[in-house]
DNA sequence: AACATTTCCGGGAATGTTCCCGGTAGTTTC
DNA sequence: GAAACTACCGGGAACATTCCCGGAAATGTT
């Protein structure tokens, strides 16, 4: 009773198994296998977004056409462009660019991936890259690696997926194998590391002078009258935490203070840490008169647990930042803080994809100027 | 001299025009037009990732069978699989979002419409959404619409045109025409609205009970002995800000305290006009004795303005924000605020999200409870 | 040995664009 | 009035996947 689709036969048909849970037939005179189609209908492509074919239907024109007038390009009479434009308005007709992306091999994306963004950094640097790049027509894919090396892995294969025109990165502290990126650059993807770089790394790069404003905070502290001066830094795997270390190691040095092991600590960077780190130093028999922070927020939890002690600042404590959050503006006493372009570099990276991406340009490395913003929790003598 | 690239003629070749600044030939016995091929090789396709077709060739394969051995679907031999898997991660596989999001008209990616994100609410909102999004396999696109109406619908055709799998937004002060939110419904894209909602779209929200929120904070206001209660409103587009101002209303009718129309003023939340409004009700001839504040940015210039004035801080003028922004537990004196799940509503909109996607859930709204934080600034007889 | 079933694989359509290139009709030019 | 040119348009390949479905060989079953 099952009829060969191809010879219209029935006897010759015989089971032949069975196929992803469909009966499977034989049909012995056209010797074809075969399975019986399904009798619903295929359910009416649910949810069909807008296409340029159905704007070509409707005007009884080729998808070529409609392509053209879309792009406002040439070979286009006005008279059509203009009722394929009226019609996409009507329709709201929005292009796929997932399909241009697959055709043109760029996708308007540019993935960026940052250690964290709780603090004022990150997400500073996000605004400034955000407002170039979607003003050139791009949009922004942003990943957290958390500070751990694995998620920066996952975040650089997804982006990678999501075949990103560029990737916008600052590194995690535990990032000590750069593979991932080389990977990168070898596929020819323009790739700009901002704040923490990969020295190892011949790429983009927009920092500030770390070194030099560092050394800048320092001596302030010296100038001021202070010489038992600590130092939190960050981690060393990080440049910036180098940099800004060894400037601070530099000042003492050039000013003659010997240089006191208990007084350098350097840590993760979690407000945990810092917060524990800061009442060690301040716990210590012979406690440091003044103490430099690798950034901010390190500073501020510096300040919390000094005046969790009393500790007056800055007559027994001078406490110095560095990037000029906005909270050190409103703590009491003001934070002295070395202020960086943050906003800027967010900017700065994104113009430099943007330079870069086409047009295959020798790596260049974008350096910011730091400035000292002296207030309360350093002057003693205002 | 020009030879017809179809019946090799060269005497029946005539010049027929330039077509894209190539020289037209037209051979009379074929009736055919030509131009000559470039004689430059197309310049070998320069950066190409690797696909599933190259695997497919190099294996000696069908793309089909990499695909399913990629997918580890069925109907595969586990050898080939292996043999697949391996080339895969051999040659550094990625596999093509693009493509796959065209197939399966879907992106993998939801995007983020916010209204800023300097301060610390939205930042703390998209890492919760993030998270939860990231371990679902989605990728976030953020954009922001810096509360201008025109760039909101931009965003949303942008976000569209990248085919996103949803949205999570937070709508700008300047939202009163919401035809973009409908053509999303309508083209069944799930729409989650967090913070700041559309009263008049029935989709999936999240909120916090403000106006319990608000009622207690004024309450607290009211329980301290304060009377002459300002409040500095958030525009009264916005659903919160409404919400806020009627339970500062409502309070004070409460304790039958007479509202003073001169101490209630909504405003735009940028910080600038957040400074002048503070000073104007600081310098009214009868000041207020306490002011509530939207939202804790807004309390923050309140006391700032207070603190340059020279005014006490609780004894002269109480202070409450809304929100719980890290920045009031560490001004002096404390913020009395109403703390709100931040990070958790951005992971409850994710997941609101993840539950719709697929199958058509109706439109719920989740309340998050909020909770009143009591601080030096409100707090006369600590 | 003949038939039935299972396992694994390949071909080709479909997705929504862009791009290349030839076709047609009308317009100049000599 | 033919030859050359211009202005527009359509067909079809290509992009990297997935999905459907039939084919071939191996394995089971009478």
């Amino acid at each position: 009773m099952i009829r060969c689709p191809k010879c219209q036969q029935v006897d010759a048909v015989t089971k032949a198994g069975i196929v992803r849970g469909k009966q499977r037939y034989f049909c012995k005179t056209c010797a074809a296998h075969f399975t019986l189609a399904d009798t619903a209908p295929p359910a009416a492509r649910s949810r069909h977004q807008v296409t340029i074919v159905d704007i070509a239907r409707e005007l009884g024109i080729s998808k070529s056409t409609v392509s053209r007038a879309l792009r406002g390009q040439s070979d286009i009479h006005p008279g059509t462009r203009e009722a394929v434009m009226e019609l996409a308005q009507q329709l709201d007709y929005q292009p796929n660019l997932l399909a241009y992306g697959l055709v043109k091999s760029q996708s308007n994306m540019v993935g960026m991936i940052v250690p964290e963004f709780r603090h004022y950094f990150f997400p500073e640097v996000i605004i400034g890259a955000q407002e170039v790049l979607q003003a050139a027509g791009y949009n922004l894919m942003i990943c957290q690696s958390n500070e751990s090396y694995q998620t920066e892995v996952a975040n650089v294969k997804a982006l990678m997926s999501s075949r990103v025109d560029g990737l916008l990165v600052s590194i995690t502290s535990q990032t000590n194998n750069v593979e991932h990126f080389r990977a990168l650059e070898k596929k020819g993807i323009p790739l700009v590391f901002f704040n923490r770089i990969c020295p190892e790394l011949d790429t983009h790069r927009v920092v500030v002078d770390d070194y030099a404003g560092a050394f800048r905070a320092v001596q302030h502290l010296i100038d001021q009258g202070y010489r038992r001066i600590a130092h939190i830094a960050g981690p060393p795997s990080l440049l910036v935490s180098r940099l800004r270390q060894q400037a601070y190691l530099d000042a003492l040095e050039q000013a003659g203070i010997p240089f006191d092991p208990e007084l350098l600590i350097s840590y993760d960077l979690t407000d945990e840490k810092a917060r524990i780190y800061a009442r060690y130093l301040l716990d210590l028999p012979q406690p440091p008169e003044a103490i430099f922070a690798v950034n901010d927020p390190t500073a501020i939890q510096v300040i919390l647990a000094a005046k969790a002690r009393g500790i007056c600042i800055p007559d027994e404590l001078a406490v110095v930042g560095f990037s000029d959050d906005p909270i050190s503006a409103i703590i009491e006493p003001g934070l002295t803080t070395v202020a960086q372009p943050v906003y800027e570099m967010g900017r700065t990276a994104a113009r430099l994809f943007l330079e870069t991406v086409g047009t295959q340009t020798a790596p260049t490395t974008r350096v910011l100027q730091t400035e000292l913003i002296v207030r309360g929790s350093s002057s003693r003598k205002i």
